[in-house]
RNA sequence: GACCCUUUCAUCUAGUGGCCAAGGAUAUUGCGUUUUCAACGCAAAAACAGAGGUUCAAAUCCUCUAAGGGUCGCCA
């Protein structure tokens, strides 16, 4: 069976780059009718966090990923990992190193300095001699002394790394806590992973966690390595680019769909597909077809996925969302006409909540340039006259069609053009001269406010001209 | 510095030796539609990083160069 997992460190909020190599291990489990594991990557003991946690767990419920079983925290496992540690120890596959942290540190500045990738020299995996005193030794595992590494990764390929590159790294530090290459092997193997997916910046740990598995007998998953994503300029994306937080998203209206279709998009494609539901992905996905390269985050294309969601998410749905972006409206009919009239006009949930107020409350001031435009001449005569053809209209008006026949029949009685009346119109009632349709508009704030926007408007054009 | 990875329109990408004088999408520009804006429709502009090979044929295979990225912790 197919199992796949998240492993991220409590030290923050949910990251956008790392929600997308959850999703991508999510599909693959989904896929095969697999499992999707949640883990706690928690051997730091000096930098978890309980809200971080939290904060992840959020961003996965809110973006609809689950996943299966009970979360595994490494910090609860350290008995296991002690067990192994001294298991290799045993074997003689792991030793005690006694170099003391300044000696390290004069070590890897020597190397660098003659231009040598900077490494542990091995000198106490064969030592039997008396243990330097007043140092507490941490452990190290044996790497293999020649030879190459060689894995397959299911996206880059090929991936051959000599032997000489890979040191034989702490296991355990001298506290006796277990290191992350270490526990993540052990996790990975004895959680029944088949494919491992992650971030592109582990390339150079799989190496390492290669030799934990041979020297502990366990068989290698599938490695994926999923390139970065860079901000707009193709730099590495930071909190300055904009939200990295997956709940800065929530925040600024954005919709799971919409960003689940988003990351899924970047590093995978399905031929000329844009639009991918959930039901999609899973049925289409394949973790053999993510890109080798990075890709670059890109603003307009994640609007305008959203605004494609907004509007083809069904009324009720829409309406229950927007309440928790404030918005409240009365009457069955009447939001259905409001979203109609407005759902096309915001690309997020709050622009789409700033449409509805505009609608719903009164203006409570002019666009000088256009009052200035759209109220001269015989704008307020105009307008005046199509208030008392409302009041006095003979049949119920609730439609925008209801409304549109009024207005036709205004500028059939006035012999004017459409334009005549609708400029100072919208302007009365929105205050600015765009929007939606005015019939709608109409429709929704129903008679009487139409009428007293229009008196407002009037006031307004007298007071100007005294 | 060493090691590893990457490179198709501004951006996300299709492309697995002939179907490619390179397709789709976003953004941009123009036109249409509309009482306005938006949405929508149509159209335009826009790329194989460079140089050498291999081949009848190269975006696709090989080599080098360049640019970008990642890693070199008793962090994860």
């Amino acid at each position: 069976m197919t199992v796949t997992r998240f492993a991220p460190s409590p030290t923050g909020y949910l990251h956008i780059g790392g929600l997308r190599t959850a999703l991508f291990s999510w599909l693959t489990a989904q896929h095969n009718g697999g499992k999707f594991l949640l883990r706690i990557e928690d051997t730091d003991l000096s930098r978890n966090s309980d809200e971080a946690l939290d904060a992840i767990i959020r961003a996965f419920d809110w973006v609809g990923l689950h996943y299966d079983g009970e979360v595994v925290y490494q910090s609860q496992r350290f008995e296991l990992y002690t067990k192994y540690i001294n298991q290799l120890l045993d074997e003689g596959k792991a030793y005690k190193c006694y170099m003391s942290k300044e000696e390290l540190t004069a070590l890897r500045e020597e190397q660098m300095a003659n231009k040598q990738r900077a490494r542990y020299d091995g000198r106490y995996r064969d030592f039997d001699g008396t243990p330097p005193e007043g140092v507490a030794p941490v452990i190290r595992i044996k790497a293999p002394l020649e030879g190459d590494i060689i894995f397959s990764d299911g996206v880059k390929g090929e991936i051959c790394i000599a032997s000489s590159e890979v040191d034989d790294f702490v296991i355990a530090r001298a506290d006796g806590v277990p290191t992350y290459n270490f526990v993540v092997a052990i996790d990975d193997a004895l959680m029944g992973l088949t494919q491992v997916i992650r971030g592109d910046d582990h390339l150079y740990n799989t190496p390492k966690q290669i030799v934990v598995y041979k020297a502990l007998g366990f068989a290698l998953p599938e490695f994926y390595h999923v390139a970065m994503i860079n901000n707009e300029e193709g730099k590495k994306l930071s909190k300055r680019d904009g939200a990295t937080d997956v709940m800065e998203y929530q925040k600024l209206g954005f919709l799971p769909e919409a960003l689940l279709n988003f990351l899924v998009r970047l590093g995978w494609s399905h031929g000329d597909q844009e639009i991918f539901s959930l039901a999609e992905m899973i049925e289409l996905f394949d973790p053999k077809n993510i890109n080798k390269s990075a890709s670059n985050y890109n603003m307009d294309k994640l609007l305008w996925l959203n605004a494609h969601y907004i509007k083809n998410m069904p009324h009720d749905k829409l309406a229950k969302l927007l309440v928790s972006y404030g918005v409240e409206v009365e009457g069955h009919d009447r939001l259905e006409i409001l979203l109609d009239a407005t759902r096309e006009r915001g690309k997020t949930m709050v622009e789409l909540a700033e449409q509805v107020n505009i609608i719903l409350n009164a203006p409570s001031e002019y666009n000088p340039k256009n009052a200035k435009k759209a109220f001269k001449g015989d704008a307020s005569d105009i307008i005046q006259g199509f208030a008392v053809m409302l009041k006095e209209w003979e049949t119920p008006l609730h439609l925008p069609s209801e409304y549109h026949a009024v207005l036709e029949k205004f500028v059939e009685t006035k012999e004017i053009g459409f334009g005549k009346i609708g400029q100072p119109l919208r302007v009365a009632l929105l205050g600015s001269m765009t929007g939606s349709g005015l019939d709608e508009i109409m429709a929704i704030v129903g008679v009487d406010e139409t009428i007293s926007r229009i008196a407002k408007a009037i006031e307004f054009i007298s007071n100007k001209e005294s």
